[in-house]
DNA sequence: CATGTTCTAGAACGTCAAGCCTAGAATACT
DNA sequence: AGTATTCTAGGCTTGACGTTCTAGAACATG
C-alpha cells in the first residue's frame, strides 16, 4: 500500500519536547526544528499537524512523562513520607542540574498565557502532581509520620508552588549549587512539618 | 532650540512595562506597542532604541520598582520578622489577584534564556530582593525573633523561590484563591520556622 | 509489476515583524 | 522671525516564519 513511516514518531515528539524545552515556543522555528529532528519539513507536518499541534503533543507527552516519574517514586518508596521526600528532591534537584534544558511546564505557562488548550495540559498535570502529593501526605498522616495539625492539601499546593519556583530560577545560569542547598532546606521545612 | 518631548518618557516606560508583563517580550510588536501607547514608532526608536533595549529599559525599572517597593516594607515593619511576613504576603498576594497581569522577571528569564544582559538584570532584582530579606532575618534572629538554628540565608531563598513560583501558578486562569491559600500557608510555616 | 502512499529536498506564498526613511507639522530657543 | 529639533503619519526594505506546493525517489502491498 505504502511506504512506511521511516522514522520513529514517538522519538521524534521526544525530540521536539526537548527543543521546545530549551528554548520555548517561539524560541525554535519550524525549519531549524526540521533540521535538529532531521526530519523533513513536510513529513513533521504530516505526522502532527501545525507547529501548534506539535508543540500541544509535545507538551502533553511531557506532562504525562513528569507526573508518571512522579507517582512511581512515590509508590516505590518504603514510606508516604519518604515518598515525598524523594519526589521533591529528585524533582526540584533536576532543576539544579546546570545547564538545565528547563522545565516545559514553566515555559508553557509564559508562552501561552493565552492558548486554553495548552494551558488546560499543564492544569491537568499541576493536578496530578498535587493529587499525588496530598494522598502520600495523607497516608503519612494516617501512619502518624506527619503531625495531625499539618495540612496535605496545604503542604502539597506549597511543595509544588516551591518546585515550579526553582524550576524559574534555574535559568539563571550559575543557579544550580544555590538550588541544591535550598531543596535541602526545603526538605528539611518538611520534616520540621512533620516532626 | 527644539521641540520638547511631547510625551512622559517615564511613563511611556511605565505603560511598556505593563504590556511586557502581560504579553512578554514577543507577544507585542512594536506597531501595537506603538498605538496602546500613543506614540509613533518613531518616537519610540528615538526615546529608547531598538526594542531589545526599550525592553531591557523596562525590566530595569520593574526590578527597581519591585526591591524598592518590597525593601520600603522591611524598614517601615515594626519588627524585622513582620516586615519579612509583609513583604511575603504582599508579593505572593498580588500573585493572587486575577487576572494577574504577571510577574515580568519570570518572564524575562523565560523569554531571554539567552540574553546575558537581560539575565543579569534579573540576577541583580533576585540579589538585591534576597539581601534584603536575608537582613531583616539576621536583624530578626539578634532580637530573638526567630530561631537560633534557623539559617536566615537558606530561608530568605527558599521564600524566594516560593514566591517565584506563586508567579509561574498565578498564570493558570483561577488559580486566585489557591494563591491566597498558599501565601497562609507559606507564612504560617515561616512563623514555624520562627517559633 | 503496478499502484498508491509516504518519503525527501527545496521552492514558493502570504504574513508580519523590526527597523529605517521621508515629508510635513509643531515648538522652543536665539 | 528664523532655525533646529522633535513630533506625527505612514510607507519601504529586509528578513524570518508558518504553511503549502511541486517533483521525484523509496517502498509495501495487490
Amino acid at each position: 500500500m505504502a511506504r512506511p513511516r521511516t522514522f520513529d514518531e514517538a522519538l521524534v515528539l521526544e525530540g521536539a519536547m526537548e527543543l521546545f524545552r530549551e528554548r520555548g515556543l517561539h524560541g525554535i522555528s519550524i525549519p531549524e526544528l526540521s533540521e535538529r529532528l532531521g526530519i523533513c519539513k513536510q513529513s513533521l507536518y504530516n505526522a502532527f499537524g501545525d507547529k501548534r499541534r506539535l508543540y500541544l503533543s509535545a507538551l502533553r507527552r511531557w506532562g504525562e512523562q513528569q507526573v508518571e516519574e512522579k507517582l512511581a517514586l512515590l509508590d516505590q518508596a518504603p514510606s508516604p513520607l519518604e515518598g515525598v521526600r524523594r519526589l521533591v528532591g529528585e524533582w526540584a534537584g533536576l532543576a539544579a542540574i546546570c545547564p538545565s534544558p528547563g522545565c516545559l511546564t514553566v515555559t508553557a505557562i509564559v508562552d501561552n498565557a493565552d492558548d486554553p488548550d495548552a494551558l488546560a495540559i499543564v492544569e491537568g498535570q499541576v493536578e496530578g502532581l498535587e493529587r499525588g502529593l496530598r494522598a502520600a501526605l495523607v497516608k503519612a498522616q494516617a501512619l502518624g509520620e506527619l503531625r495531625a495539625e499539618a495540612s496535605p492539601e496545604r503542604l502539597a499546593r506549597i511543595l509544588i508552588s516551591t518546585c515550579y519556583g526553582f524550576g524559574v530560577l534555574a535559568r539563571l545560569p550559575g543557579s544550580g549549587p544555590v538550588i541544591e542547598d535550598s531543596v535541602a532546606t526545603l526538605l528539611a521545612l518538611l520534616d520540621d512539618a512533620a516532626a
